[in-house]
DNA sequence: CTGAAAGCGCTTACAG
DNA sequence: CTGAAAGCGCTTACAG
C-alpha cells in the first residue's frame, strides 16, 4: 500500500512520465483496447474487469491524453469562436465576455476547450476559419454577428466544420440556430417612448450589414410605423465615436430635432447622453434615451439608462450545448431564447412639452 | 496536369480525405521521414528532393495535422488564459477584449492557438489549470491578476507548464515577467492633481489580495505622502457597483469630502462621476476624478474622463511572444512596457476654493 | 543525403 | 466478454 502510494505520487509528479492505458492495462491485468472500453464506459466489459481497471486508473491517476484521442477518434474536443470586430468595439461592448463566460459553463462540463481567435473584419477572417479547420484544432464554431449574405455559412460547410448561428441567417444554412427575439424588446422600447408622448423619435442603428443590427433597425421602424410616427435612422459601426457623431447630427437638426433617441447598443448610448449633456440637453427632460444590452454600467451612469435586456450568458451556454449536440449528432432544432425585454430607468421620460425648435409633431401620418 | 489538377481538387474538398504526408511521399517519390524533414526545413535534404517534397505537398494543398503533430512533439502549439474574475466585472472591463486581441496578432503569424477559460474565482480556477494540462491541451499560459502570494505560480510548476507573469509576483517565480509601470501613471494623476491645487485625495482601489491593485494603491500612497497631503482608500473589489458604493462613502463624510478621487479602474470612475453627478456636485468644479485603463469610453462620457493610459494590446502581444520563446526553450529576460502615463481630459480641474462644509485643508501635516 | 521502422497514446474492427 | 493488432498522421533515432 505505502509502495503504491509511492508509485502514485512518482507518476502524478512533474518529473514522471504520465501513465497511460498500458499503464493501466497492466496494473489491472488485461489489454489495452479493454482498459479503452472501460474508461469510454462501452458495454461489453464484465463488472468485474470494469472494477479492476476503473481502480488502476484511479489508483495511477490515469486521465486521457487528449491528443491521442484526438488524433484516433478525429475529433479535436474544442469549438472555436472568432470575433471579427475592430479590437475597440469588442473591448467596449460587454457581449463578447459574458457570452463567453456562458459558453465556458457549457463547454468545461463537458471536456471541451473553447479556442478564440480575434481578427480585424475582413479578408484575415476567412483565414481563421480556415486554419483552424485545417489545423483540426476545432470541431465546430459558434457564428455570431451574422452579416446579410453571409459567406461564412458556405465556407464553415467547405470546411467540414459543425457550427450554430446567434439568429437566422438570411440564406439558407444547414445549421441550427439559437436566436433571440431582440425585435421584442425594440417595440416595447418605442411602445414606452410613445407611451411617455413621444412624437418624434429617432434610432442610432448599428452596420446595416450585420443581420441583428438590420433587424432591430427594422423593428424601430415598423413600430414608429404602427404608432404613426416620426422616426429617422442613423446608422453606425457600433462605436461610441460614431454612436456620439450620430447624435450630434441628429441633435444638430433643430428644425427636426427627436425628443428621444433608441440606441442599437449601450456604448453608443452612453456616448449620446454625453453629447446631449454637452450640448446643455437635460437627459430624460429635453431627451429620453435608450440602449441596448443592459450592460452593468446602465445603471452606474447619471442618469441610469433605460436599456434592452437580454440574458447573453445563457445564450452563450444554449448556443454551446446545442453546438456540442451537433457535433455529437444528436437531432437538434432551433432554439428561441426568452425575448428581449426592456428595463426601464431614469433616461426615459415625458416628451417635452414644446421640443424646442420643432415644428409641432405630426399627428398622423398614414395607416 | 489536368489530371492532376482534379486530383488536386478531390483532395481538398470537403468530402476527400485530406492529404497526409503519406500521399506527399508517394507523389515525391520519396519517404515519409524524408518529406517531413523537408516539411520542417531540417538540414539534410538535398536541394532537389526538397523542392519535389515542396512542389508535391503545395499541389496536393497539404498541410500538417496538429493532432498528429501534437502527439509526436508532445506540444500543444496553443497556450492558455484563464480569467477567474465575476463575469459581470470582467464584462464592464475592456482589459481582456483588448489584450486578448493584442496575444491573437503574435499567435496566429505562428500557428499557435489561444484556449481560453473563464471561471468564477475560487476553487474552480486550479482545476482549470489543471486539467488544461493534464488534457495536454496547452504547453504554456499567461498569468494575469497575479496575486499575493499567488499559489498559481506554484500549481503551474507542478503542472509542467511555461508561464509568463503579467507583473511581478510578490514570491519567487521561475517565469519571466512581462510588466508594465502602472505607477509612474498613478504619481503622474497624483502629481496632477496636486498641481491643480488638491489637497484631499481619495483613492478608490481595487482589492488589495491583487497585486496590482495593491501597487497602485501604494503609489497613490506614496505620492499622497511625498506631497504631504491628506489621503484615503477604499477598497473594491473593482466592479462598477463597488465603485459607487466607495463614492457614496467617501462622499457623504461631509466634514473630510476629498475634493478628488482618483479610481483604479475606469468603469468605477464612470460609476463615480454619476455618484457624484446625483449627489448634486458638478465634476470637475465640485470633484476631481480619474480614472485607469484609458478605455474607449473615457473620451465619450460627460465631462470626458481623465484616465491613464496603458498599451493593453502590446502588453498582450509582447507576454505571448515571451511566452512563445519560453516554450521553444530560448532564453528570454523579463521585459518591461514604456510606462504608464495620464492622460487628462475634461474631468479633472482646480480644488475648488472651499471644498463645502470641509474644514480648511492641511498645509502641511509632516515631511 | 535517404529509407525503413518504431513510437507518441489512444480507438476500433476482427477474431475468438 | 477479452486479446492481439492495426491505424490515426506525424516525428525521430538508427542504419546505411
Amino acid at each position: 500500500m505505502t509502495e503504491r502510494d509511492a508509485e502514485t505520487q512518482r507518476r502524478s509528479g512533474a518529473g514522471g512520465a504520465r501513465p497511460t492505458i498500458a499503464d493501466v492495462a497492466r496494473l489491472a491485468g488485461v489489454s489495452k483496447g479493454l482498459v479503452s472500453f472501460a474508461l469510454n464506459d462501452r458495454p461489453g466489459v464484465s463488472a468485474d474487469s470494469r472494477d479492476r481497471i476503473l481502480s488502476a486508473a484511479a489508483e495511477l491517476g490515469w486521465s486521457p491524453n487528449m491528443r491521442a484521442r484526438s488524433l484516433s477518434t478525429n475529433r479535436a474536443f474544442a469549438i472555436g469562436l472568432v470575433i471579427a470586430r475592430e479590437p475597440d468595439i469588442v473591448a467596449a461592448d460587454p457581449f463578447f465576455p459574458t457570452f463567453m463566460a456562458g459558453v465556458e459553463t457549457e463547454l468545461s462540463g463537458a471536456g471541451q476547450a473553447l479556442v478564440l481567435a480575434t481578427v480585424t473584419p475582413g479578408r484575415q477572417e476567412a483565414d481563421t476559419y480556415r486554419s483552424l479547420a485545417l489545423d483540426k484544432r476545432i470541431d465546430g464554431v459558434i457564428l455570431t454577428d451574422l452579416r446579410a449574405d453571409d459567406e461564412r455559412i458556405a465556407l464553415i460547410g467547405e470546411l467540414g466544420l459543425a457550427a450554430v448561428t446567434l439568429g437566422h441567417p438570411d440564406t439558407d444554412s444547414p445549421f441550427p440556430a439559437v436566436s433571440i427575439d431582440d425585435e421584442a424588446g425594440v417595440t416595447a422600447t418605442v411602445d414606452h417612448l410613445v407611451q411617455l408622448g413621444h412624437r418624434s423619435i429617432a434610432h442610432v442603428a448599428g452596420p446595416s450589414s450585420m443581420l441583428h443590427a438590420a433587424r432591430r433597425r427594422r423593428a424601430f421602424e415598423r413600430a414608429a410605423d404602427a404608432h404613426g410616427i416620426t422616426a429617422r435612422t442613423v446608422e453606425t459601426d457600433f462605436s461610441a465615436t460614431e454612436g456620439a457623431a450620430a447624435t450630434r447630427h441628429l441633435l444638430g437638426d433643430v428644425a427636426e430635432r427627436p425628443t428621444a433617441i433608441v440606441y442599437s447598443n449601450d456604448p453608443m448610448a452612453f456616448a449620446g447622453l454625453a453629447v446631449a449633456q454637452r450640448a446643455g440637453l437635460s437627459v430624460p427632460r429635453d431627451l429620453s434615451i435608450t440602449g441596448f444590452d443592459n450592460t452593468d454600467l446602465a445603471e452606474h451612469v447619471y442618469p441610469s439608462l433605460t436599456s434592452v435586456a437580454t440574458d447573453v450568458a445563457a445564450w452563450g451556454a444554449i448556443a454551446a450545448r446545442v453546438l456540442l449536440a451537433t457535433i455529437a449528432s444528436e437531432p437538434v432544432d432551433n432554439t428561441d431564447l426568452p425575448p428581449a425585454r426592456l428595463v426601464t430607468r431614469e433616461s426615459t421620460s415625458h416628451a417635452p412639452a414644446s421640443p424646442a425648435p420643432t415644428p409641432p409633431a405630426p399627428t398622423k401620418n398614414g395607416r
